[in-house]
Formats: C-alpha cells, sequence, structure tokens
DNA sequence: ATGGCCATGCACCATGGA
C-alpha cells in the first residue's frame, strides 16, 4: 500500500499539480491525505478527482485549515475531527482504507510559546492522546499522518541553537510526540535513516529552500504491525521546484 | 534592523502560516 500526505496550502491553487503528482507517480498513490485545503466542502473538486480514479472525504472549512482524504479504493468509518473535543477548526479526518485505519491530521500551528494559540495546540494534543491510544487499541493496522507542526528532536531542525524553544521546537510539544511514540507508535522516517537531516517543509522566504533551511515537521505514524512491514519512505522534494509551490512537500511510505 | 513569501478576504492592508 502506498500512503501519502501533503499540505497543499489551498487546493484551490494546487489542485492541477496534486492531480499530475497523483497520475505520474512511479508507484500509484493508493491514499493521499492532504491539508490545509482551504475550502469548504461543497467546492471540493471531486469531478476531477474521480477522473483519474480517486474517491474523496473532506473536512472542509473556509480561509483556513481543511483536511481530506484522496482515496483509490473504499473510504468507510468516516470519522471527522476528534470526538471528545470540540473544535472550531477543520483538522482531522479518519476512516477505513482496505483494513487499515488512517488518521488524517492537520495539528494547530500554535504561533508562539506564549500566544494563547499554544495553549488551544496542547488542548487539542492532549485530546489527541486519548484519541489515539482508542485507536491503537482498536485497530492493528493503522496510521497516524499529516501536518504536526512539531519537530521530534534536533535532527529535524536546520539549526537547532537558533530556533531552540521556537514553535515547533519547544520541549511542551516534542514531549506530546514522544508521548505517541510510548503508545506503540513508530516514526516511518526514523525506522531505516536515523543520522540524516531530512525536511519536509522550508519557508517561502529567504531562499529557505535552495539553501535547504527547513523543517521535518510532516509526519507519518504507523502502528507496529505496519512499521514490521515497512518498505519505504519517501520525501518528495521535486514538488518543492513547481513553478508555484506549496511550502511543505509530500511525504509517502509503501508497505 | 523592521522585513523581504504566499494565500485569503476584503478591498490594498491585515491576518495566519511556521
Amino acid at each position: 500500500m502506498h500512503l501519502a500526505t501533503w499540505n497543499v496550502n489551498s487546493l484551490q491553487i494546487r489542485l492541477s499539480q496534486v492531480l499530475m503528482w497523483l497520475t505520474q507517480s512511479a508507484v500509484p498513490i493508493d491514499v493521499l491525505v492532504l491539508q490545509e485545503i482551504k475550502m469548504v466542502d461543497e467546492k471540493f473538486p471531486h469531478a476531477d478527482f474521480n477522473q483519474i480514479g480517486y474517491q474523496c472525504a473532506s473536512l472542509g472549512q473556509k480561509s483556513y485549515n481543511g483536511v481530506a482524504i484522496i482515496s483509490r479504493h473504499p473510504i468507510t468509518d468516516i470519522q471527522y475531527n476528534l470526538p471528545h473535543y470540540n473544535d472550531a477548526s477543520a483538522r482531522l479526518i479518519s476512516a477505513t482504507i482496505c483494513d487499515v485505519r488512517l488518521l488524517g491530521a492537520y495539528f494547530p500551528n500554535g504561533q508562539s510559546p506564549d500566544s494563547d494559540k499554544f495553549q488551544y495546540k496542547m488542548q487539542w494534543l492532549e485530546s489527541l492522546q486519548a484519541y489515539s491510544q482508542e485507536t491503537l487499541d482498536k485497530y492493528e493496522q493503522a496510521v497516524l499522518l499529516g501536518d504536526f507542526n512539531i519537530t521530534l528532536d534536533d535532527l529535524d531542525v536546520w539549526d537547532p541553537v537558533k530556533l531552540e524553544g521556537a514553535i515547533h521546537c519547544t520541549q511542551e510539544e516534542r514531549a506530546h510526540l514522544h508521548r505517541l511514540l510510548n503508545q506503540g507508535w513508530c516514526d516511518s522516517g526514523r525506522i531505516q535513516d536515523t543520522s540524516a537531516k531530512q525536511f519536509t517543509w522550508w519557508d517561502y522566504r529567504h531562499w529557505a529552500f535552495q539553501k535547504n533551511l527547513g523543517l521535518r515537521i510532516d509526519h507519518i505514524y504507523v502502528s507496529a504491525r505496519v512499521a514490521s512491514q515497512l518498505k519505504s519512505y519517501t520525501i518528495h522534494k521535486a514538488e518543492r521546484k513547481h513553478p508555484r509551490p506549496s511550502d511543505h512537500v509530500p511525504v509517502s511510505i509503501v508497505f
């Protein structure tokens, strides 16, 4: 199974690139989860995806956030957002596809550690912990993937000294990722290669991509059963060379 | 030394992103 995640920063703007990426993939993508589609469900371009053999489920929102699942296989048991957290933002869509439970997530950004938005991020993460545990208890094959907006450790940061304590790099945020890993998830990006710096996001400014000044904040966490079957993990950096790219690139695994 | 990008909404500047 080939699974991918991509924060597209507006599906309106990125639709043709996403369709092209899906149709040109050497190994066909079975499921792609999207974040920041910034689009209400009524405007979701189902027909464009149907035309290339995919069906979709979306949790949209105007201007901000919004997540979706694009799948070549039937999508069942869809859960919108966190079950125990009343969220005004569209951040999570879960479904079962080919006997695999998928959680496509757009974690809150947090803005800065002293902001109200950081408090919201912490509350959201607290609720995610419970939902994550329920998911692992219930499904042997599970994948939690998306834009986590958190670096696991300094290896995920282009300049850990400069960014020490900055948003996405605080110990409080990282503690939540370690809690998830302690629940039994495996970071698919750290199973095979555990020493190389590899990023999934680069700032639009300062020629950051050209200088490779980035962060790894998009993650694919897999249950033990899926981890044991993992064949490959790929960060699709070439998508950042598109004329009008997202600041994130797609990440995918094959198992 | 402030910031330099990109997308959205609403109107050409403000907000959010990370």
